[in-house]
DNA sequence: ATTTATAGTGTTTAAAAGACACTTATAAAG
DNA sequence: CTTTATAAGTGTCTTTTAAACACTATAAAT
């Protein structure tokens, strides 16, 4: 009896229980573009493959559906099982289909994108010695179409980080003017006016200038900010506030 | 012998062949939001479900990810096999993943949508007699997640017409200025002033004005105009210039 | 010739974006 | 203690873009 003898068996019993007849079914993987934002630079992390294909190739960190979970679950156990973080900022960005995409096996991958404050947490968590944040500009060639997925997550944290404050994700809680600054060259890949860009944020007045200066940029040091995530969902409520850089 | 244990031998036989083993596997659905302009109105194509489940209820239009295919041809292909309609402006647009979303069976939807100029589509095409032009804002209850996919498309299609020259999808290919501010007026759901909205759109340089008239509209008549995808691609490559209304 | 319905047309004001340079606070060095 | 070095902090003017606003023009129908 051949495998696939086997199989038909067994699909046309299941199908009894099923209203969708005769559809073909499909992997779906679950891969993630990681951002950090480490002083100064933006990254992401990436792994190198202790696993075929590919193995030894530089790749997202990806895994499985399970069928008892939905894409986003999926997606916080992916990271929660490879890196030990949770509750960080994660988004779906866009589902990737060509049929040769992976040579393993006929694989769609649905791809997730998230903003994690590279400092914040330590990363005594991550599980696999192989991963490495790396700069963005220097980042490696990727296996499959994973090139495809990092730019269009870059494009995606662009727009997005201009009209929502969803930077803040990727700085601790408390930052100076000029991180943020800093954060929003290295997002834009352009450099702004300081003094434009200073004007903009308070103009927005959704941070909260504390007392406490950061001494270890400069002599005269830096005063710190906290953003405040209260006010700003009340405005958004209350005036329709539009968050806007 | 149990379906289970009947799955299970074909399932590990063939895996001999396989990287990624004993993942579960998913259906892929694949459904489409179908926006068309009527004039005056902004109009999505749903069907009467002649199936099971929820049969007679409304829904969108849908099929399943084939193995030869990736999912753009999918979506391409469930369009022209529902409506008879090729050679149209189609985006994805978000993956559907709750685990219960569809009774009949564990199935992942992702969701596209098109735009059709719904005058110079003649609809013989139509392959179902139950679907329908509805009304926007008269639209029915959905199935499913449909309600909450259209809801998205809404707002993507806002953003989208905002910054890219999609919008002339859903017109005839001349056009009055009137029924492009109807459009857009219909896609924002307010009203554009006249003078504003023309100096803007005249200011983009990217429409050509002919000297035909389009008598129906009143005894005046009112010039048709047509846009000019050449002179838009190129403005974009030479000058970075950025459509945005 | 008059009516009627919609097309077509500019200017002024307000708001937002962009360009631009000097002073200040503090720690470290001498 | 004085000097020095470093990045922080701060405002104004100009240009561009968005928004408010109302009358005239055209052609068909009567």
């Amino acid at each position: 009896m051949k495998v696939s003898d086997n199989l038909e068996v067994a699909k046309n019993a299941n199908l009894q229980l099923n209203y969708y007849q005769k559809e073909d079914q499909v992997l779906l993987a679950v891969d993630c573009i990681i951002f950090g934002f480490d002083k100064k630079d933006l990254k992401i992390l990436l792994i190198k493959r202790n696993f075929e294909p590919e193995k030894g190739k530089w790749s997202l960190i990806g895994g499985f559906l399970k069928k008892n979970e939905n894409l986003d679950q999926a997606a916080v156990r992916v990271l929660k099982t490879l890196t030990g973080l949770s509750d960080i900022y994660m988004e779906q960005l866009y589902t990737y289909s060509k049929v040769d995409r992976d040579p393993g096996q006929r694989t769609i991958s649905v791809c997730y994108y998230a903003l994690i404050d590279v400092d914040a947490h330590n990363f005594d968590g991550i599980q696999i010695d192989s991963a490495s944040w790396i700069e963005l500009k220097n980042a490696p060639e990727l296996i499959f179409d994973h090139d495809e997925m990092v730019q269009k997550a870059i494009a995606r944290l662009r727009r997005k980080a201009m009209t929502n404050p969803i930077g803040f994700e990727l700085l601790p809680e408390k930052f100076t003017m000029r991180q943020l600054q800093n954060l929003y060259e290295s997002i834009l890949d352009k450099k702004l006016d300081k003094r434009n860009f200073i004007n903009k944020i308070n103009s927005l007045d959704v941070l909260v200038k504390l007392d406490e200066k950061d001494m270890t940029v400069s002599r005269k040091g830096a005063y710190l900010y906290i953003f405040d995530k209260e006010k700003y969902e009340k405005k958004v409520e209350e005036d329709g506030f539009n968050f806007k850089i």
